[in-house]
DNA sequence: AAATGACGTGCAAACGTTTGCACAAATTCA
DNA sequence: TGAATTTGTGCAAACGTTTGCACGTCATTT
């Protein structure tokens, strides 16, 4: 009920001006330490909450940032947007998180909505759908801070941030390797217009290479990278005259997906197969075997992102260079890759 | 760089007034269709895009409304949250997320963020943390329209969106009695200020006085209902001279963790013991056995959340009487129940 | 032919802050 | 002691919309 109180009421019952309550609230240096206490003494007796909109519309600056990302569900993503909260949150920046559901159009939508909320930057993780750049293209051209994360195109003036997807689908590979496994298939992406699906493909074939293993294109199953992908992956494979001894999927759900199509067949993992997936999603921990995948450190992610964006909010802008930030990928070794136990 | 474009931009390029665009833009019906045609073509042209926070200062309306969370990772949380998105969105409505992270300090400072943003009413699902309340009563006191959903208090003037708990319980305990099970445990929350907990416990009380089966004070476990909590539950009960032939779990995650502890001690599920869970969380269709589960119609109550909310922005609050819904909860039947196969 | 009403637009205030500039008082400096 | 500087506050404009009121122009009614 209690109407709203502003700064006016404040300047009022004490007899300042409105600017020196203001001032007082946003601790300027020039009042003193008397009034401030004053002010901000009677701002908590009426209850006063700034109004977060009229100063943003003044002072240009919302302090908030959008996050984009296509979903929130998967512990992937959950993870990056608290990273990026923790970080955004300790210098007073608020949150604003928008899914695309991997939909290029709600993607769209979702940019105008944060660009509609003034927010003071956006970060954004590309929808798989999205194949057409130019929202992209016209936030840089507005001038909007904007960093890019996991799901990225590389752009001359855009930073980015994502994990070494390469190394990390290398060191998969290789660990399969190491386990004896020789037939070594890949589930990829079917459209490749996201690097990190390219860069996994292509850890995949490295090692493979380095170690004098033919790269067998009927062992490479292009999919959806869901469950079912992952499922007719595996169907796919084990329909030929010589089934694969280990799959390395770019994805814990496809990974998950021949998992269930595998133990249904009868065909025993990791005894007669070794599986590795790719993200670290939690119910790799749970499921039996318990799935080998590639840990993403989403919370550095998420936290690096926020950085990252601050330091090119607070660089008044002009001068500020992009930079593309990879971090480590690690394998998590679980039972699904043992390969012969 | 293009400097951002204003309704004035728009009013200067074709010698009107920004009342006038502004009433065009807005399909105000005083405007002629062919002015409204001429300032949305240069609307367009321009790359005008409505400034929301201006628009907020003035109509005092931002159109989003803030939803708080314990966390945004847990598919029944992530549900809501999408079925709120998709309500709000019909109406032309945006969602600004927060997460609590089940601690108290961090709900309240959430209220503070979204009322900073001056959203327009707040969707609320209560910590566990959470034991007082008074940071919910000053939003009503305020005249904040407020939802509360599946973490609720009741409270006279307060709208409430949940699922029959009590029910989903009952249907529960009947299930594992169905399947012929007598010493039924129940994994409880260990600190039941949260209704949620209080009503599970209770259907599973009823169901077994209905069938004149016992209650055992130490077939029921509190515990915080995670994990861990999970494998001290059955740590505890296997500790018993007689374990029971069941457990009922007020969570998937301490079913889980039962399932875990269990499996390594080399009981059979649902051998020698069924196991039900509660939330539906995606997992405990993956795991094996797959879990029996309770489904909480997490979209179907954020649509219902978003739909009571738009309802009491509409009525122009004055005489908006707080509505408690509440929805069926189902039980999902899968392996981990079949008791004795 | 005068009165009425609908139509289309303009005027100007308002929403609650922030902030550049100004100015008086107090303090410091030479 | 006078000038220069610092300190503390006020004035008023500005941010980009929305909106009540007013007003002129038509078409319609009596």
């Amino acid at each position: 009920m209690s109407k709203k109180s502003t700064i006016n009421d404040i300047a009022q019952e004490l007899n300042v001006t409105p600017s020196t309550v203001s001032r007082a609230l946003n601790d300027h240096p020039r009042i003193s330490d008397e009034t401030k206490e004053l002010v901000k003494a009677t701002a908590k007796k009426l209850g006063y909450q700034v109004n977060g909109v009229a100063s943003a519309l003044r002072s240009g600056r919302t302090y908030t940032i959008g996050v984009i990302v296509p979903t929130a569900d998967r512990s992937f993503f959950a993870s990056i947007v608290r990273g990026i909260e923790m970080e955004a949150n300790r210098s007073g920046y608020n949150v604003m998180i928008c899914q695309s559901h991997d939909n290029y159009e709600a993607e769209k939508t979702d940019v105008k909505a944060l660009l509609r909320a003034q927010v003071d930057g956006i970060a954004l993780s590309i929808s798989r759908e999205t194949l057409d750049f130019q929202h992209i293209e016209d936030l840089k051209k507005r001038g909007i801070p904007l960093v890019l994360f996991d799901r990225v195109i590389y752009q001359s003036d855009i930073s980015t941030v994502t994990i070494d997807d390469y190394r990390g689908a290398y060191k998969a590979t290789i660990h399969l390797i190491e386990q004896g496994c020789r037939r070594i298939a890949h589930f990829a992406s079917e459209n490749l217009n996201l690097d990190i699906y390219k860069e996994r493909l292509r850890g995949y074939k490295s090692a493979l290479a380095d170690h004098n293993l033919p790269i067998r294109e009927e062992y490479i199953h292009r999919n959806n990278l869901k469950i079912e992908g992952g499922r007719a992956g595996a169907a796919f494979l084990w329909s030929l005259d010589e089934p694969p001894d280990a799959i390395f999927s770019a994805s814990d759900y496809s990974a998950l997906g021949a998992m269930q199509y595998l133990k249904e067949k009868g065909v025993k993992i990791p005894r007669e197969v070794a599986l590795v997936g790719f993200a670290n999603e939690s119910f790799t921990a749970f499921i039996e075997p318990a799935l080998t995948t590639v840990h993403q450190q989403p919370v550095e992610m998420g936290q690096t992102v926020a950085q990252l964006f601050l330091a090119q909010i607070e660089s008044n802008s002009a001068q500020f260079t992009a930079k593309n930030i990879t971090l480590n990928a690690e394998l998590i070794v679980r039972a699904s890759s043992l390969f012969g136990r």
